[in-house]
DNA sequence: TCTGGGGTCCTAGGACCC
DNA sequence: TCTGGGGTCCTAGGACCC
């Protein structure tokens, strides 16, 4: 098997923030979720303070007055402009190359077996450093799986040096009995407390389950994922995005809602949002849903409401997206409920040109969505906008704590003295 | 007495991922 | 006061067809 490898950010939000304001290095930092709910990337220093992934902002107010931890809200686009600078980089240590997340990478290693992997994964680490001022790990294996428990490996235990091959079997071996079935990829909460409830606590043991059982217990998924760890390789390389199935804009309020006109103005909003997203891929939608729910988290009655309709014809215009979606949240609320979040979903996508025809309906003409991305891209989002978002922002997020689009915004960029 | 069987398509829901 | 958002894949089961 050619040997593939997965390179990884470290704390990658963390370290973006890091690479723009020299006064987070060696800090305790959190980088917190939308709407600042909890914390979803934090420095080395916050782990060691007992910071847990996913934990609640709010009961981490005493620690982080405590230990002066510095909190960030979180920042997509400053992430996603060095998410690209990252890819731009290790372009140049393979042709082959997935990029599989914001903050991970696949290379694919084929015809590289000669060499000495270690030093190559040492050599594209420092060249991502340089770069970009992002800090990496890799792993290398002979399957996706392989890769992505040695990154996991190499994340977790200094010793490594930010590197763990996991090419060779004996190593391998050791490793894989020692890591816990819940830490392979692939593995949830659900199907690892199934495999334990068999017997089977580690990622060795899973390499050795019979296929089929594996396959009875999970899935094919699952059974795919065991033949990875035996080094069996099921999952290629996707070196080309697939086409998007979906598109999605779902928020939770800044505070609940009770009545319905806010909320339709919200989901109105991310109708409009869906649509943008639409529009920049030149995709036109067939359906949408719209859901409406409470929060799982408080007490008092709870509600999950949620409408889908056809969209006919197919649209990626604004005043469509959001009149369905508006009918759609309509049909789904219900009044004495608390609603602490909404979204807007679209399926079954189709680029603009190729939408089935319609005999009765007169597509619109998509000129005016042109002229209000135009305006909208030149003098901020929502200077035109559909009446029914109105102006108000009962839902609008929370984002106390945002670091300024420092690579995305010209007004933005960071200054430097002579 | 006995009441087919195989195939496709669609959707909802579960599980997982970052 | 306060617990994210955006995706993918798989399966089961129903509807429908001949």
């Amino acid at each position: 098997m050619p040997p593939v490898a997965l390179i990884d950010g470290n704390d990658f939000y963390v370290s973006c923030e890091r690479v723009f304001d020299r006064r987070l290095a060696g800090m305790p930092v959190l980088v917190l979720s939308n709407n600042d709910g909890c914390a979803i990337s934090r420095s080395a220093e916050a782990k060691a303070l007992g910071v847990g992934m996913g934990e609640p902002t709010f009961r981490l107010r005493p620690l982080v007055r405590r230990h002066g931890i510095r909190v960030l809200s979180s920042n997509y686009p400053l992430y996603g402009d060095m998410s690209r600078r990252v890819n731009e980089a290790l372009a140049g240590f393979s042709p082959a190359v997935e990029a599989y997340s914001i903050d991970e990478t696949f290379l694919d290693l084929a015809g590289f077996d000669g060499r000495d992997l270690w030093a190559y994964a040492q050599d594209l680490r420092a060249t991502v450093r340089r770069w970009t001022g992002i800090p990496t790990c890799v792993g290398l294996g002979p399957t996706k799986t392989l890769a992505k428990l040695g990154n996991a490996v190499a994340k977790k235990n200094p010793a490594f040096g930010g590197v763990c091959d996991l090419t060779d079997e004996r190593v391998r071996c050791a490793v894989l009995r020692a890591l816990p079935v819940g830490d392979v990829w692939g593995v949830g909460p659900a199907t690892r407390r199934k495999l334990e409830g068999v017997g089977v606590t580690t990622a060795g043991g899973l390499a050795a389950l019979d296929p089929k059982h594996a396959r009875r217990l999970g899935t094919v998924v699952l059974e795919r994922v065991a033949a990875e760890l035996r080094g069996l390789a099921c999952l290629d390389l996707d070196l080309l995005p697939a086409a998007r199935q979906g598109v999605a804009v779902t928020r939770s309020f800044g505070q609940p809602l009770h009545d319905l006109a806010p909320v339709v103005g919200a989901v109105a909003a991310f109708a409009t949002k869906a649509g943008e997203k639409l529009r920049a891929q030149g995709l036109i939608a067939g359906q949408l849903t719209a859901f409406l729910h409470t929060d799982r988290h408080r007490q008092g009655p709870q509600h999950h409401g949620s409408r889908t309709a056809r969209l006919v014809p197919m649209t990626a215009d604004a005043r469509d997206l959001a009149a369905a979606a508006g009918r759609c949240v309509e049909a789904a609320y219900r009044q004495g409920f608390a609603y602490a979040k909404a979204g807007v979903i679209l399926d079954d996508l189709r680029l603009a040109g190729q939408a089935p025809l319609d005999l009765f309906a007169r597509p619109r003409s998509d000129a005016l969505m042109r002229a209000v991305d135009a305006i909208n891209a030149r003098y901020g989002r929502g200077t035109v906008r559909v009446a029914s978002m109105g102006f108000g922002a009962a839902w609008s997020p929370r984002a106390a704590h945002r670091s300024p689009a420092y690579t995305t915004r010209l007004k933005e960029v960071p200054r430097v003295r002579a």
